[in-house]
This record gives C-alpha cells, structure tokens and sequence, in this order.
DNA sequence: AGCACGCCGACT
DNA sequence: GTCGGCGTGCTC
C-alpha cells in the first residue's frame, strides 16, 4: 500500500504530498509515521493510504515507521487542518500543529509509566518467609507489607524497605512485577464546588431556546453575574448524556482553573485541560485522554478549539467578543470560525457568550443568523455598581499629579476600613511607559524596533515590549548626556509604589505579565487574592476576565483613554467592553460595588454608555459608523506586510506588489473600499524594516482574497517576508 | 528546512 | 590555477 504523506516542514516549497510505501496495516489516514527524506528521517502526518501512487514504484521510499498506534488526527481533525491551511494561506505542516501538543513532535514526551509490584503467589505464605534467609528481616517485612496491603508502586517499597531487600526478593521471583501507566494530571487541589445550583427562570429559558433552536449558533448575551456558567455545565451535560464530547473555551489561561473545578465538580475525570501553561507531560497526557476517549470535555484558551475530540455536542466560547479568539501568529485563525467548522461537521451547537458581544456578532443575532438569548438581570438581582467618572484634567488644575484622583483615594481608604478588597485597572505593565530627557526631550528606544522602551523598577532596565529586548536603565540621557531623565506615563510598578505610600498599611497584589511567568502563576496570585491575603490587586487586563471576588467593592479604572485613543477602528468597542469587564468585578457578593473610572475625556459618548450599561445604545451607534465607514463586519480588513531586515529590498519588494496588487483592485473596484499602500505604523520591529499594502473588501469575497495571496505569496523570498493577514488583531 | 549543485571573485 | 561565496532546486 501507499500512503500521502506531508512533512513536518513548514515551508510552500515542501508543502505537497509525498507518497511511501508501507506494509503494516495500522497505518491509515491521520497516522503519524517517520519517513525518510533526502537525507533526513522526518516525522509526517499521513493524510491518505490508496493502493496505487501516482509516482514511479522505483522512487518510492518506504515508511520508517508508525509513531502511535492510534492515529492522532481523526477524519474530522485531518479535514478541518486542511480548511485552516486553506483559509489562513499557511502550509498544513503549520495548521497540523494547532492539533498536536507541541511535545509529540519529535517525540520529546512519552507516557510515563509506573512499576508496581505485588506477591505472585500469597497463598503459601509461610512457605515462602520460611524460605528466605532467617536474618533477611527487610524481605520478610516487604512480604508482609505486600500480603496487608496488596499491590504497591516499587518506588514506594524501596522508599520503605530499601533498594536491596526489594531487589533480591524479585530476583528470587516472588513479586510480580507489572507497568502501568501513569497520568500527570494539572491542577490536582482545586478543590470543589457546590454540585447542584437550581436555575432561575431566565437561565432555564436560556437553556431551552439553545435545546430548541435550528440555528448552529446561539449568542448569550448577558450582564455579569447573570448566570452564564451555569447554562453552560448544563449544556455540557445535555451532551455527555447523549454520549457526545464537548468543548469548552474561555479568553485566557489565568480563567481555566475555576472552570475545571467547576467541571470536575460535574463531570469528574470526563473533563480534561488544554494550554500551553501545562508542563510537557501533563498536555502530552490530557490530549491522549481526550483523543482515547477517556475524556469527553476539553478545557482552555483559544487553542483548545482543536482538541482531538469526536463527535462533539456542544462548544462553548465564554466572553467571545475578546481578542484573544483570534490567533497573532500564523497560522491566523478565528476560533469562532473554527467551532463553526467543528460544529457543521458534528452536527453540534455552538454557544458564544458575553456580556458585551462584538458588534460582529451582535449583528448576526439582529440578521436572524445566530439565536439570541438574552440575560438582562443579575442572578442575585443586585443592581451593577455604580461607575463614577471623574475628570483627571481638573485634577491635574488642582495640582493633583499622582495616577490616584482625590476621589479614588477616598473611596480605597474607605474600602480598607471596611476590611474589603480593591482592585486597581491599569492595562500598562512596568514603571513607566517612556524614560525622557528633561532636558533634551529624547526618548529611549529600542534599536530593533520603533518603539519606546519601558522602564521595569524591579530588575531596573528598559525593556521593548515588542521584541522582548532588555537594556540596562541610563544615568545620563544618551543623546546629551543630562542626569536630568523623567518617567513618562505609569505603569503598574509604580502604582504599587504610589499606592504604597499612601496606604502603608495595605497588603497589595500585582498581576501583570511579569509576575505571572511562573508556572500556575495567575492562579497562585488569584486564590491568594481570593483567601484575602491582599487588599488591594493592581493589574493589567489580566484581571479584568470574570473572576469572582466576593469581598471586592471597588474598582479603581486609572486610565480609560489608553485603549479609547487606540488608532484602530475598534478602540472604541475594546473600551466599552474592558469597562464593562472590570466594573464587573466589583460588589458580587452582598456588597454593593462601586467603581471609579479616571479619564482625560470625560465627555466621551462610549464612555457615557458604558457607564450606563448601556450596550444597546453603544451597538446602535457603532454598527451605523461602522457601516458609514466601510470598515468590518462590513468588511474584511486585508493587510499584505513586507518585512526585511534590508530596507532597501523591503521597499523594492513593496513597490512591486502594490503595483501587481492594482490589476486586482482595478477588477474589483467596487468591491475594495480602501486601497493603500504605506509604511506599517511600527516601521520597524525586532530589527526588519515594514511595509504594507492595505485593503478593505466586500465580505464574503474570499476570491479576491485568495487572487491577493497568490499574488503576493511569490515575493516570499530571500530577506523578504510577505504575510498575507485578514482582520488581524493589531495592525501595527 | 537542509543539503547539494552550480557559476563568479580573492588567494597560493 | 583553486577555494569558497550563497543563489537555485530538490526531497516521495
């Protein structure tokens, strides 16, 4: 037999099938094999067996050989790697590894095992103690123990009784010996939940409108605190009742553990985690449960969208207007898309949830495409806190230059006498967004991007948030040589720092990016907030996403501009659904909340309707400019970008794709609403010079989108990159 | 992705 | 005369 084979290389030039020959039979499509090739062994995913191949028998090489005996990719998995190389234009090496756990290839984990041993024969007892040597006490002890207490890890044995003693006895051959496998499991101590909750009318409508509907698709669309994880164990249950899998996503890492203490709480060992906070073993061993069947419900962040489940029932996607359901790096991917895929081949609902939905999606439940569900009150029926703006300018008049206004430090020395918990909103990581020099007005940045760099007071340096380079912190300006250097912008260092002076007193968190490097590091900063070992947390967006701290009742939002002054056409979405997010976090329990919400523009519209909650009257508007405007869902925002470390070839390669680029755009003129060629907005980064060609097209004109790629997919050479992104999350 | 093959400049 | 530069092409 025959087998098409594509190889781990994620190049165009390897990107076809190669055929082998092979004889086992346990190889079929979806298989990974070790094949030869040129003069390499490589490992390659099997994507069909036939009887004849195409190729002349005498160049066929034969397969080396099978790596699992189960194939990793199933039916469904091995066509959906296909629909994402297609629809993302990356080679199927790239989209294969979505579905794998890192570690498989080349093959750096394997199943851990454990030897066990226990007596081979307990029936003659004595007879075998009578004849062990009469001063052999340890190996009269370890037969004993074994004859109490039955089959016992080897390891534990030579812990209790010593290598020696453990050794001869099964040299003697009276132990059995046999392996098991072992499971590393992540997050053994979470603990539990309350089992059973009784649903309130307004989620058991919920449930049975999805129970009921036609539609693949149902948006939730619910405040917070209305009860949406609790319509989704349900869900989860409707499909493991009727013996199908279930997916169940949620926008970050730091967010999984409470979801699968939940779910564990429910399911049990049916529930299995996915992402890349793992260690090695513990994915390795979760995504073999899940593909076996062991487990029936997977748990994670984006990626966990590709989970080798079959016969999928349901695929929940939590908070789904966030950003994090869109992939950064190739391959580029939309994990609504994905479930939509998943969902159309199984036969399976797809729930989207979120108390501010993406104006995408929204629009979609208007059209009549999605089922909507809507959720407008509380569980509890507690109002949502009251959002407070106040006007940093007036502020500023009145001397105050501190990141706290006079307001909020109010409010957090009251939540402090009253021995409740606060939380500070700052989405800027670091000291200072920018060190500048007073007296020359330099700025320092990085030498590999165009960029400023950010000082980190704890390991004192200038870091680039971008390419990650790390510079030691200046005395002097570099440019004039004056020890007169100012710190520009806060971060969240420094809150701490200041936050620090004023309340002494205070025990104070941080979460952000730097102090959650460590393994399980969000969830050891969460539950130490959570057992109120701190007063006051102070983070990034990190701590924006649907924790549940019943002790908070005020959050403090100190900069609501930042994300609202974005050059980008959804700034003002983001803005209005972080407010909502954080404001969230205040006043869950019995405690009403409260939130203050600092800002330079205090007569913004979006900032008015998120105070209001008003997520109607901000969708209404946003849909008109958007339409107005061109811009997505009404279009598709196509970026062609050039990199080089030479700029020169960086330019020369721009030019000529703009000027191919123009014989599409002069076909489909009605179709583009923007056609532009400029320098990207970060005209450097790590080094490479940037270009691009941007486009906004007519939806569901994937044509033109693929004439774009194949157009521009030749100039992918050399120094030169060429990406090829469609509503990419930044366009920097 | 590697590795070999192949055609032009600096050296013994 | 040769050694070696990396541009182009191939791997079942």
């Amino acid at each position: 037999m025959f087998a098409d084979v594509i190889v781990d290389i994620a190049h165009s030039d390897t990107d076809k099938i190669f055929e082998y020959s092979f004889e086992d039979s346990r190889i079929v499509a979806g298989s990974r094999v070790l094949v030869p090739f040129g003069k390499k062994t490589l490992e390659g995913i099997v994507v069909g067996v036939k009887e004849f191949p195409v190729l002349e028998k005498e160049k066929i090489k034969p397969v080396i050989a099978l790596l699992e005996e189960t194939p990793a990719f199933s039916e469904e998995t091995l066509a959906l790697s296909k629909y994402v190389a297609d629809t993302c234009y990356v080679s199927r090496a790239l989209s294969f590894r979505l579905f794998l756990p890192s570690e498989m290839r080349k093959g750096k984990v394997r199943e851990q095992f454990v030897s066990y041993a226990s007596l081979k024969d307990d029936e003659n007892l004595d007879e075998i103690l009578s004849s062990l040597n009469k001063t052999a006490y340890r190996q009269k002890d370890v037969i004993l123990y074994l004859c109490d207490n039955g089959k016992t890890s080897l390891s534990v044995l030579n812990e209790k009784f010593g290598v020696s003693a453990v050794k001869s006895l099964r040299e003697k051959g009276y132990l059995s010996v046999t392996e098991e496998k072992r499971l590393r499991s992540p997050y053994k101590d979470l603990g539990d939940t309350d089992k059973t909750v009784a649903l309130t009318g307004a989620q058991i409508n919920a449930v049975n409108s999805v129970r009921n509907t036609d539609k693949d698709v149902t948006l939730i669309f619910g405040v917070t605190g209305s009860g949406k994880t609790e319509i989704y164990l349900r869900l989860i249950s409707d499909a493991i009742k009727e013996n199908k899998t279930a997916i169940m996503l949620v926008p970050e890492i730091a967010l999984t553990p409470q979801m699968l203490r939940q779910l564990r709480s429910r399911f049990g060992e049916k529930a299995a985690i996915l992402h890349s906070g793992l260690s090695a073993g513990e994915r390795y061993d979760e995504w073999w449960r899940l593909r076996t069947g062991e487990a029936k419900i997977a748990i994670g962040a984006r990626s966990a969208i590709f989970a080798p489940l079959e016969n999928l029932g349901v695929v929940i996607i939590d908070e789904e207007h966030d950003g994090s359901y869109i992939s950064e790096s190739a391959p580029r991917y939309d994990t609504i898309d994905i479930a939509l895929y998943r969902a159309k081949y199984n036969h399976a609902k797809v729930i989207l949830g979120s108390a501010t939905p993406s104006v995408g999606s929204y629009l979609k439940a208007m059209n009549g495409e999605y089922n909507l569900v809507e959720l407008p009150e509380r569980i509890n029926k507690k109002p949502l806190p009251d959002i407070e703006i106040v006007d940093m300018r007036r502020e500023i008049r009145r001397g105050n230059n501190s990141p706290f206004s006079s307001a909020l430090v109010s409010e957090i020395k009251e939540c402090l006498a009253k021995k409740n918990q606060a939380i500070i909103f700052l989405n800027q990581r670091g000291y200072s967004k920018t060190v500048i020099c007073t007296e020359c007005g330099h700025v320092q940045k990085c030498s590999n991007c165009d960029v400023s760099l950010t000082y980190h007071k704890e390991d004192d340096s200038l870091l680039c948030h971008y390419c990650g380079a790390k510079y030691k912190m200046i005395t002097a300006c570099t440019e004039c040589g004056s020890r007169f250097i100012k710190y520009g912008g806060v971060g969240t260092e420094r809150v701490v720092a200041e936050l620090n002076k004023i309340f002494p007193e205070a025990r104070i968190l941080r979460m952000d990016r730097d102090t959650t490097q460590t393994k399980e590091g969000h969830f050891k900063i969460l539950s130490s907030f959570a057992a109120r070992e701190g007063d006051i947390l102070v983070g990034t967006q990190m701590v924006a996403k649907g924790h549940d701290f019943p002790y908070v009742t005020l959050v403090g939002i100190l900069d609501a501009d930042m994300s609202l002054h974005f050059s980008d056409y959804r700034s003002s979405e983001r803005t209005f659904s972080l407010i909502t997010q954080v404001s969230g976090r205040s006043g869950r329990a019995d405690m009403p909340g409260k939130v203050v919400l600092q800002t330079y523009s205090p007569d913004n519209v979006v900032l008015h309707q998120a105070i209001r909650y008003d997520y109607k009257g901000f969708y209404e508007r946003e849909i008109s400019i958007r339409k107005a405007t061109a811009f997505p869902p009404f279009t598709d925002i196509v970026r062609v970008l050039i990199q080089s470390s030479d700029d020169e070839l960086a330019i020369e390669a721009t030019k000529a794709i703009y000027g191919e680029l123009q014989r599409i755009y002069q076909n489909y003129k009605q179709n583009f609403k923007f056609f532009g060629c400029m320098k990207a907005p970060l005209k450097k980064l790590q080094g490479k010079f940037r270009y691009q060609v941007l486009m906004r097209i007519d939806v569901n004109r994937s044509d033109i989108i693929d004439d774009v790629f194949y157009t521009v997919n030749k100039y992918n050479k050399g120094n030169v990159t060429v990406y090829l992104e469609v509503n990419s999350n930044n366009l920097n």
